[in-house]
Formats: C-alpha cells, structure tokens, sequence
RNA sequence: GCGCCCGUAGCUCAGUUGGAUAGAGCAUCUGCCUUCUAAGCAGAGGGUCACAGGUUCGAAUCCUGUCGGGCGUACCA
C-alpha cells in the first residue's frame, strides 16, 4: 500500500515537473516534516527548481502545490517555509488499507522488487577453526536480518555459507593436534565437552608452537598441502575437526535464529576442479602471471596492468597480490575468485549436493564431491547479484575478486558483485580486564583492542548468550511464577531480542567497542523494549479474547474511523509510523543499513507506549472509539511483530 | 609512505545522501504503580556537530587544509 503510493506520488510529479518547466528527475528526495501536523510528507525541490528555472521557489512550489492536490490519495498540499511542499495525505484511505494489507499478511507491501532475479547473500563464513565470537554474531545477524528484508520485499534470495574447510587456519589447528599435542585423529574425535571451545584454546597456543622454531613453522605449509591434496591422515583429521567446528557453529546460529540455504565448501572448490577451471581462465585471460623473480619468485599474482598486455617482468611484482603460493597452493582469493564465478553461473561447473542435517529441520544443503543418489538439490548459484557480508578489513580482498571477474570480461558481474562491508566488532580495554586478559601498557591506552582468534582474545558467542539468558531468566522469574521449561523459553527469547537489536542498532561504519554492560541491558533502546510493547499490546487481546469479546475485524469498513484520525494527530502519527515499515525496510536493503529497521521499531514502540498510557482501551465507555482504538492497537503489534522478526527476533508470550 | 574510514551531550550512538528549532538511549535530578504488566510513562538540566577556511537560498552532511584516532597495504582470511 504505502510503498506503491509513494512511487504513484513521486511518478506522479516528475511527470508535472517535466510538463511545467521541462526539468527531469529520476527520483524525488521526500523527507518528513518537523511535525505532523504540517503533513506526512515533505519535498523541498522547489528549492533546487528555483536555481535551475531561476525564479523563486515560493512561486513554484505554490504551482505544484496545485498540480499536486488533483493526485489520488493526496489530500492536501501546503507551501511551507521559503518554498517546501508539504503532503497531508487521506488518513482513512491509508489506515484502511494498512489494516487490508496486514490482513493479507503483506503488511502494507504490494510494490514489486526494485530488480528481478536470483540474489545470493553470503554471510556467516567463519573459519571452521574455533568457536564463534562476537565479531562472527555480528556478521550473521547482519546477514540473516539483510535477506529477512529482501524476503519481505519480494526478492528471490539464496543464503550461502561458505565453509573454509582447507584453508590456514584449519591447517593451524591440525598442526597443533598432530605436532603439538601429539594427537590422533581418534584422540581427537575422543575429545569431549565443548569441541569448538577446545579448539579455541588449541588455535591460542599454536602460535606460541610456531613462534618457538622455524622447523614448527614449516609444519604450516606441510599440513596445508596435506590438506589440500586429500586421501592422508592429516586430510582426515582436517575434515573431521572443521565438519565438527560447522556443527558447533550452526548450533550458535541456530540459537539467534539465524540458517542458512547452502553450506558451500572449500574443498570442493578445490576437488571438483573449479580451481584449475579458474586458474586456467585467469592464466589464458592473462590476469594472473608467473613470477620469476624477486620477493614473490615462484609465485603466481595478480596482474593489475591488465588487458591482454605481455605480463610485466618479475621485478615489478612486489606490490601485486598472490594468487598461487610458491609452494603451489591457492591462496583465499583465488578460490574466491573460481567461487564467485559459480555464484554467477560462469564457471561452466557445478557442485555435488547432499542434505545436511539442520538444527532448524528445515532444507540445508552442504555441496560434497559425489552427488547424493537419494536427494534431489534445488538449482543452485546463477545469481543476478551477489553480496558477500565481510567486515571492512577485507575490502581490499574483495576488491581483488571483483578485479579478477572484470580481468576475465565478466564487467556486469563485477558490477553486481558486492561487497556488504561493515566495521569489526573490538573490546574496550576495561572489557579484557573483566575477560582476565592480560593488556600490554600501549594497548591499554587505546580507545579498544581487536578481537583476536589467534591470540585466544573475544568473547565467545555461546558465553554472551548464556549470560544473556541467565540475565533474562532472572528478570522472568521476578516478575511471573511459570514453569522451568516456559521460563527458559521466554528468555531465550528476550536473550535474541537485546543480542541481535545490539549488533544491529550501530550504524554499518561504526565500530562497535563491546562492553558487557550496554550489551546486557534490557532497558531504554533495545530490543527487549520493542518487545515489551508488543507484549503489552498482546495482552490487551488476549484480556479481550478471555472474555469471549471477539476483536474488531481489520477488512471491515470502520464508520467513523476517518473523523477519529483526523481529530487526532498522536494517534495519527502511530498509525502513520506504523504504514511505513515497508518503506524502511526497502531503505534498509537499498542502504546496508539494518540499523534502520532498530531505529523504526524502537520508535514505534515508544510511540505505542505514549497511547497505551494515554488510553485505557479495555474500559473505554464509547464503543465506537474503543473500536477504533483497539484498531490501531492491533495495526501497531502486528507491525511491531514483523519489524521485530525482519531483524530476526520474536515477541515472547508473556515479559 | 600510500589508500580507505571516523571525530556530534558526561558516556554510547542516530541524523532519511544538502533542508525547517541537531535527536535518542544510558547516567544525574524531580514526579507517576488499586488500572490492558513500572523491562514502563511524564518532566528537567546537558551542544562552538574536533578546528580553520571555502562552495550557496541553506552545511553536522560537499570541497581544501590542520589536529586527533582507527583499519588496510601478508606466500592469514
């Protein structure tokens, strides 16, 4: 409803604008006025139509006032200020057919995408090495809450996570169970507890083992070559501790609702040959050349002179990114690089598929060398666009990808591919001192310290969950006498609300100094404030359900309820706040920034708590407004609701 | 060195791509539970938008410079 009014609107004036002063816009920057009073939409092109035509905006904004007032649904324009239209739009018109579009379960969407075609969103993609941090929780909830909008918009979305089966970091732990501790793979699969807690600490120590000799160092390179050739021991090993590492992870993510579609994995990429296919494009394409010489001899690297131009001599190579390691292995990029290519459909190549066992039951695949007899896959990759969810530290990785696309003349899909950046997630130094991390003196006096897999230094993803949840379930049994099992679920739930609202609520360039306080805080702006107002507004129908009352229906026609909008602006103004949840999720996919959909849920929510005080609806005399107040109310939970489930969290039974 | 990002209330952050009187939360202070739940509500104080120029009807937002901070520039990802 709304996201189609606006654009008939915007449509609607280019068209008079073109018509009356032959300017051309492709798009109108609508903003909101200061008040609510002066209208629901404002638009201050007169300003930018005055230097053009060079007459007053006043004047002309006073014109397209006029021209303005004869489209549908507008239901009048006033000049405001030295020149801005300002939108008072039919409030019964809107509010009818909000109530229509909840009911039909679009909540007020009816536009099309903004583009057709497959999107592939990939995100999660931690290294199958240790357990997940927060940094990782960030990444995932960006992720997940990013294909819940484009979902909710009508696009057709694949959620991939790619698994980093063979890469340095599995072969570190690998090192430290076989050379290190001495491990064999049945020791290994022996170990009990927590396995991805025990592998952090494995990863922590390594490092030191490496910093120890150069003999250990060279058990790096040994192990990853191992890996990458397959049928040894040090393979198996490899395969066993990154499936058992996936697991864990799947079961942290399962926790903040977050699943996934696909699990693609890096040995694949490598077995099935997408890699030589890859290598021999880039070579024949010239976008990778053998070096001869210097720091980088025996290596093949990127060319970023480009072109079909003779590979510049090996001396020049210094600065141009590795592609193939002297010792013959692939780095990162270039599997990337055969990956991204599959993702667009590209490669001439596709993976094997079986079913993986999902926490969700729902259908998770996991790509494997032979194809399942039993399963049939739906039809992977041969994406329009591709988003590849990555903290902002590798945009110059994703870059290269992006660059080896375009060195093959695949220019549309370099276009398409991108890299959905987003800064990291550090800890405050008072935040190690709570972890009993040791701090050296010139760490101390930063601003925050990043979190390091490497150094055994985060927080651990299930750690902030279980004090999330301990936190909440504290806070549930205060306030109501349930039953160990509801009570565990209700916190489960408010846990999700305050973690995932957290890691959302900060713009995507923001780096996010973790401290447990702010994170644990249920109070104020958060998520367990959202969703106390929903719950609140629950309970009002489930206190009307118990008495047997049935609550007004939201397709019936609602005499009076023009009047009652009109005679109100604060209630208005929820209403109105509460049609534009597809708008915002439409700017939020377009921008990157969840952020908005925290900021429009929070609002609404403080919005509903200022009515809620205000009215009391149930002991309200005259029908008519109660009717139209428990209207709204019902408008703003369901609202409240989907907002709360585009970021990927649930309203509890009871708070 | 080079590249990218950031600097907004005591603290943590928004700020709809240049628009109307710069907004929230936390913290502090003052009130509000016999009501559909106080994880809430009402109110108060708190600002040279780092600094200096510039662009124009209009700048926290754009351009230049200075100062301060972060990240990247790996045969890790």
């Amino acid at each position: 409803m709304l996201l189609t009014f606006t654009r008939n609107l915007e449509k609607a004036l280019i068209e008079k604008i073109a018509a009356r002063y032959h300017v051309s816009y492709d798009s109108l920057n609508f903003t909101t006025p200061p008040k609510i009073e002066l209208g629901e939409l404002a638009l201050p092109v007169a300003f930018d139509l005055a230097r053009k035509i060079k007459r007053p905006p006043r004047e002309i904004a006073q014109e397209l006032a006029e021209d303005a007032c004869a489209i549908a649904g507008v239901g009048k324009v006033d000049v405001a200020g030295g020149g801005y239209l300002n939108f008072r739009l039919d409030r019964c018109a809107i509010a009818k057919g909000l109530a229509r579009g909840i009911s039909e379960k679009n909540f007020g969407r009816t536009a099309a995408p903004d583009v057709s075609g497959k999107t592939i969103v990939e995100h999660t993609n931690i290294n199958p090495n240790k357990a997940a941090h927060i940094g990782h929780l960030r990444n995932a909830a960006l992720g997940d809450s990013f294909i819940r909008c484009l979902r909710f918009l009508g696009y057709q979305v694949e959620v991939q996570n790619y698994l980093d089966n063979t890469g340095v970091q599995v072969a570190d732990v690998v090192v430290g169970f076989e050379n290190m501790l001495g491990k064999t793979r049945a020791e290994v699969a022996a170990v009990e507890g927590k396995f991805d807690y025990y592998c952090w600490d494995v990863y922590a120590k390594v490092s030191d083992y490496y910093q120890q000799s150069e003999e250990n160092r060279k058990l790096r390179s040994r192990a990853m070559q191992a890996i990458e050739a397959g049928g040894n021991p040090t393979a198996d090993l490899a395969q066993h501790v990154s499936m058992r590492i996936v697991s864990a992870h799947l079961a942290t993510m399962a926790r903040i609702n977050v699943y996934y579609d696909l699990l693609p994995r890096e040995s694949e990429i490598l077995h099935l040959k997408f890699w030589d296919r890859a290598y021999a494009l880039l070579k024949e394409n010239k976008a990778i050349y053998y070096v001869d010489s210097g720091k980088h001899s025996g290596c093949w690297v990127m060319n970023t002179a480009g072109g079909e131009e003779t590979p510049p001599s090996g001396e020049a190579a210094d600065d141009e990114k590795i592609i193939v390691r002297s010792d013959g292995t692939v780095t990162y990029v270039g599997k990337d690089i055969a990956y991204q290519l599959w993702k667009f459909g590209l490669l001439g190549l596709d993976f094997n598929y079986r079913p993986y066992a999902a926490p969700n039951d729902g259908a998770l695949w996991i790509t494997d060398v032979e194809p399942d007899s039993a399963a049939a896959p739906p039809r992977f990759g041969g994406a329009a666009r591709v988003y590849n969810v990555i903290d902002s530290r590798q945009a110059y990785l994703q870059g290269v990808v992006k660059q080896g696309l375009a060195a093959l003349g695949f220019n549309a899909q370099a276009e398409n591919s991108i890299h959905f950046s987003y800064e990291m997630v550090a800890l405050t130094p008072a935040c190690c001192d709570e972890l009993g991390f040791p701090l050296t003196d010139a760490d101390r006096k930063r601003p925050y310290v990043e979190v390091s897999g490497r150094k055994g230094l985060g927080v651990k993803a299930d750690d902030l969950l279980d004090a999330l949840e301990k936190k909440a379930l504290g806070e549930v049994k205060s306030r109501h006498g349930l039953p160990d099992d509801e009570a565990a679920r209700i916190a489960r739930i408010i846990a999700v609300g305050a973690l995932r609202y957290f890691l959302l609520r900060f713009a995507r360039n923001t780096v996010i100094a973790f401290d447990f306080k702010e994170a644990l805080s249920f109070d104020g702006e958060t998520g367990p404030y959202v969703q106390y107002a929903a719950v609140r507004a629950n309970n009002i129908f489930r206190k009307l359900a118990a008495t047997g009352e049935t609550p007004p229906d939201l397709t019936g026609d609602h005499p009076g309820l023009g009047e009652f909008l009109e005679s109100d602006d604060e209630i208005w103004e929820l209403v109105w706040h509460a049609a534009r949840l597809p708008e915002i999720a439409r700017v939020a996919a377009n921008t990157l920034e969840l952020g908005q959909i925290c900021k429009y849920a929070f609002t609404l929510a403080q919005r509903f708590n200022l009515f809620y005080h205000r009215y009391h609806i149930l002991s309200e005399t005259d029908t008519l407004k109660r009717g139209h107040l428990l209207l709204v109310t019902d408008i703003v939970r369901r609202q409240l609701e989907k907002a709360l489930d585009l970021i990927g969290c649930e309203v509890p039974p009871k708070m």
